[in-house]
RNA sequence: GGGCGUAUAGCUCAGCGGUAGAGCACUCGGCUUACAACCGAGCGGUCGGGGGUUCGAUCCCCUCUGCGCCCA
């Protein structure tokens, strides 16, 4: 035990004996009952570390470490999300090259020395997974240099990435598993369109954004005059297969089965009832195009209309006009961005008089790309997908159920569930046309023509995967066929990141590699993740365990919210690089930080506070410097199984046993917040009035230093006591504090006990309640010694200057309990003579005579 | 437009039917043999507004307002 103990250099001291010791190493060896299994979230590596980083990873920690001194056996993975669009950019830009798929593999390629963004070297997908993996192991260590410091009760030898073999063979082998079944299916649909990727979306990565548009009236020509519809994209007039009415609207009802002509194009559309239509807006009859919106796609569907698409991959108006369009109209328009099309149509319309009234401006909500900046459009294309329940009312039924049976921490972050998954419209499109990712493990046989046959599609075998179709060769070909009439054409297409990390408990658990330690930790006990990612990342492994396994993927989501600048905004990137969090934990220390983290209760958004670090720092200090005096007036081990004898003792170990229960409550309900609070709460009271009271009792024989020892007071057997209290309740404190502050916990048990606190069990409140007794002593006494130091403050004395006499009254019951530790109290204040009243007074009055 | 959450001391937050709590900040005092990066004391609030239920509401119900988020 040092001399001054000290927080500084316990981070770097005990993350190395718990890496030497394997503290936190997986032991598989044991059942599943006895395992206790998070699906940690892979942070995305290519991202810059926050402080929101810090602040979730500790809550999942601080269970973990509760779990384990339960008695768990924790499995406790690490992951790397280094899939997705964000690597592929800064790999790109990092070393100037750019993926392309039909490029062979290079065993020998050597990035360019001076990379040139320009001019970027095209290079192939599984060389480009090389560059990926080796910039991402840079940012992997610094994360797990971050997260070590910070205590993360990890297994580092369970680490996986989203890119890693595994990772792509887990993917692979999960995708051939739901196209076997039928869960997985190819089909050519109208998909929404990001044209700066050149990418089709998902459902699930929509953003409505407000955009700038303007209402045009455009004039139709019908049986019995004009039909004017409003529409904001009149760029899609010859992309129009039809004109939609609500089916009451009494306006409409003489059209519906009849058709118009529409101006410039001069194509005959039907009216049509439908209703989606709404006749509040506008003219209440609206413009059915293939396609400008989601609408359109529904009413196309369901009423089984004309397909005319006009906007190509790239965002242009295509070559070609569509069917039944007049080719001279259409030709203004060809190779046109949606903006200038726009224009022209508008010129055009003037010119022909079909444009009506003013051009009436409005802002209304768009669909974007959450990652991009052109507003989506809808382009017909071949995708794959993968059923989710959007189109099947039996399976979102199902997923639905799925939902209830998890437990969500807290519990009111189900309703976001319920409401994505009952508001879903399609099932979930898995395909993007990007070059960086996972694969599908699919070729196409060309025929003699060099067609591929889509319906006949040749998979990868099992125990080939992961394969990369672009440089792998089917079964039963040869390189040379490739691309070739007769010969096979690789899938072009990689996944959805989603895709993959849907499977993170499959990946950490290494399922179908390694079944019997998945059997040891599936499903999973613990999610835990932020609540802006339940639609994807918590949808989307729900329904990957619902198809391949037939349950949850694991027990329960606790969901963690925000952190906040002192604004109340989300913390924004450039505050965060402000504030870096390794800066945070090299200021405060791990154990201060920590604190503050476990302080926001789960769910909640949580103020950036420095404050509360400071503060968690001054606890673990406090923690340092009550178990050192502890100790040197004679708590230890061997008196941790003594007799407690004295009412005061008694009285805190009741204390005590309360607080252990709460905790322990607290813990099984996933509130860490409140456990520590309880724990914090009474260690504040053991150090300012319990430790305060007994302190010369403790001494005993020797008395107090400094003070002139009261003859008689104590015997050696109420010395005893209280020693064996202080060892009780520091044993209890240290254990009650080891998840949220695991460093400072650490140093201190080292100091009296054997192995790590962190494998020690949990407290319970069992042998403390046999010690305990009346717990309301340890508040009266608390009061009685409360007004004594306010005496001697107001007096500006010293709180060592003596008190000549005090008098105290009370109901007769509360006296009782004061007599019950008037030798503690007496020694504590320096009162030279205590006189009791006669227990007559409802209310407990001190008078203090200095 | 629908939904969820939230509103308590200057700040960050507990409490959630029975006389308003903690920490920080601020003021005053104390070198007190565990701790001066400390200790003690004090100051500080119509518990967002309005209605209702109740003997009694910060707490339950209704409504309005502000803020945050999710979904259209």
């Amino acid at each position: 035990m040092p001399d001054k103990p000290t927080l500084d250099g316990l981070e770097g001291k005990w993350v190395a004996v718990w890496e030497e010791n394997g503290t936190y190493r997986f032991d598989r060896s044991h059942s599943r009952e006895d395992v206790y299994s998070i699906d940690t979230p892979p942070p995305t590596v290519s991202g810059s570390l926050h402080v929101g980083h810090v602040f979730s990873y500790t809550h999942t920690d601080i269970i973990a470490r509760y779990q384990r001194m339960r008695g768990k056996e924790v499995f406790y993975p690490m992951g790397w999300d280094d899939n997705g669009l964000p690597t592929e950019r800064r790999v790109q830009n990092y070393f100037g090259v750019r993926c392309d798929p039909s490029i062979p593999y290079d065993p020998n390629f050597e990035p360019p020395v001076k990379p040139d963004p320009k001019r970027q070297v095209s290079i192939s997908r599984r060389n480009f997974i090389d560059l990926c993996e080796q910039l991402t192991a840079e940012d992997e260590k610094a994360f797990e240099e971050l997260y070590r410091r910070l205590g993360l009760s990890v297994d580092w030898n369970l680490t996986y990435a989203t890119i890693d073999e595994n990772a792509r063979a887990t993917s692979q082998r999960a995708f051939l598993h739901n196209l076997a079944r039928g869960e997985a299916y190819m089909a050519e649909a109208p998909s929404l369109w990001d044209v700066t990727f050149r990418t089709a979306v998902a459902q699930a990565e929509l953003e409505d954004r407000d955009h700038a548009g303007a209402w045009h009236r455009i004039a139709f020509n019908g049986p019995d005059g004009d039909v004017l519809i409003d529409t904001t994209r009149p760029e899609l007039l010859p992309a129009c297969v039809a004109l939609i009415a609500h089916p009451e609207d009494e306006r409409y009802k003489n059209l519906f089965g009849k058709t118009v002509r529409s101006p410039l194009f001069n194509v005959d559309v039907p009216v049509l009832a439908h209703e989606g239509a709404d006749p509040e807006r506008g003219e209440g009859i609206a413009m059915c195009c293939t396609f400008g919106d989601l609408t359109d796609v529904q009413w196309w569907r369901e009423l089984q209309l004309q397909t005319r698409p006009v906007i190509g991959f790239d965002g242009r108006f295509r070559a070609e006009p569509p069917a039944d369009v007049d080719p001279t109209a259409y030709a203004e328009l060809a190779g046109k961005t949606v903006f200038s099309a726009k224009a022209r149509v508008v010129e055009m319309l003037t010119e022909v008089g079909a444009l009506r009234g003013d051009i009436r401006p409005v802002v209304r909500p768009v669909k974007f790309y959450e990652k991009g900046e052109k507003p989506l459009e809808i382009v017909t294309t071949r995708q794959w997908y993968l059923r989710n329940g959007g189109r099947d009312p039996q399976l979102r039924d199902a997923l639905l159920a799925r939902g209830r049976e998890l437990n969500w921490h807290p519990e009111h972050m189900r309703v976001r569930y319920d409401n994505w998954v009952g508001g879903l419209n399609g099932d979930w499109l898995i395909s993007r046309q990007r070059f960086f990712g996972v694969p599908f493990p699919v070729w196409y046989p060309l025929d003699a023509d060099g067609q591929p046959q889509y319906e006949q599609p040749i998979l990868a075998e099992d125990t080939n995967l992961p394969v990369d179709p672009s440089s792998d060769v089917p079964a039963g070909y040869t390189e040379e066929q490739r691309g070739v009439p007769g010969g096979f054409l690789a899938d072009p297409d990689v996944m959805d990141t989603w895709a993959t990390s849907s499977l993170s408990p499959q990946i950490a658990g290494r399922w179908e590699r390694d079944n019997d330690l998945f059997s040891r930790v599936f499903p999973m006990d613990l999610r835990p993740q932020a609540h802006e990612i339940i639609r994807t990342w918590l949808f989307s492994t729900v329904v990957r365990a619902n198809a391949e396994h037939g349950t949850v993927p694991f027990k329960n989501a606790a969901i963690s919210g925000w952190i906040l600048d002192p604004d109340r905004k989300k913390m924004s990137k450039s505050k965060g690089n402000v504030v870096t969090p390794m800066g945070l934990l090299e200021d405060h220390g791990s154990d201060a930080v920590r604190y503050w983290a476990g302080s926001g209760r789960p769910g909640a958004d949580t103020a950036f506070d420095v404050g509360q670090m400071k503060v968690g720092r001054r606890l673990a200090m406090k923690i340092l410097n009550a178990s050192k005096f502890a100790l040197g007036i004679g708590a230890s081990e061997e008196l941790l199984s003594g007799a407690v004898t004295e009412p005061l003792d008694r009285a805190l170990l009741a204390q005590l046993a309360s607080v252990v229960e709460a905790a322990t409550e607290a813990f099984d309900g996933y509130d860490y917040a409140r456990a520590l609070e309880r724990a914090e709460a009474i260690f504040w009271q053991f150090c300012d009035d319990y430790v305060e009271l007994v302190k010369a009792r403790a001494y005993g024989e020797q008395g107090q230093p400094g003070a002139e020892p009261i003859p008689g007071l104590f015997s050696s057997e109420a010395t005893r006591s209280a020693q064996v209290t202080l060892s009780l309740a520091l044993d209890t404190l240290l254990r009650l504090f080891a998840p949220v502050l695991p460093f400072v916990t650490e140093e201190v048990w080292s100091w009296w006990r054997a192995g790590s606190i962190h494998r020690a069990p949990w407290p319970t409140a069992e042998h403390l309640r046999e010690c305990g007794g009346d717990p309301e002593l340890l508040d009266v006494a608390g009061s009685v010694i409360a007004t004594v130091r306010k005496a001697k403050s107001d007096a500006k004395l010293s709180m060592r200057s003596d008190v000549a006499k005090l008098v105290i009254d009370a109901d007769a019951e509360t006296l009782k309990r004061i007599e019950a530790i008037s030798a503690d109290v007496r020694a504590a204040g320096r009162v030279a003579e205590l006189e009791l009243g006669a227990g007559q007074v409802a209310e407990l009055t001190v008078a203090v005579e200095l």
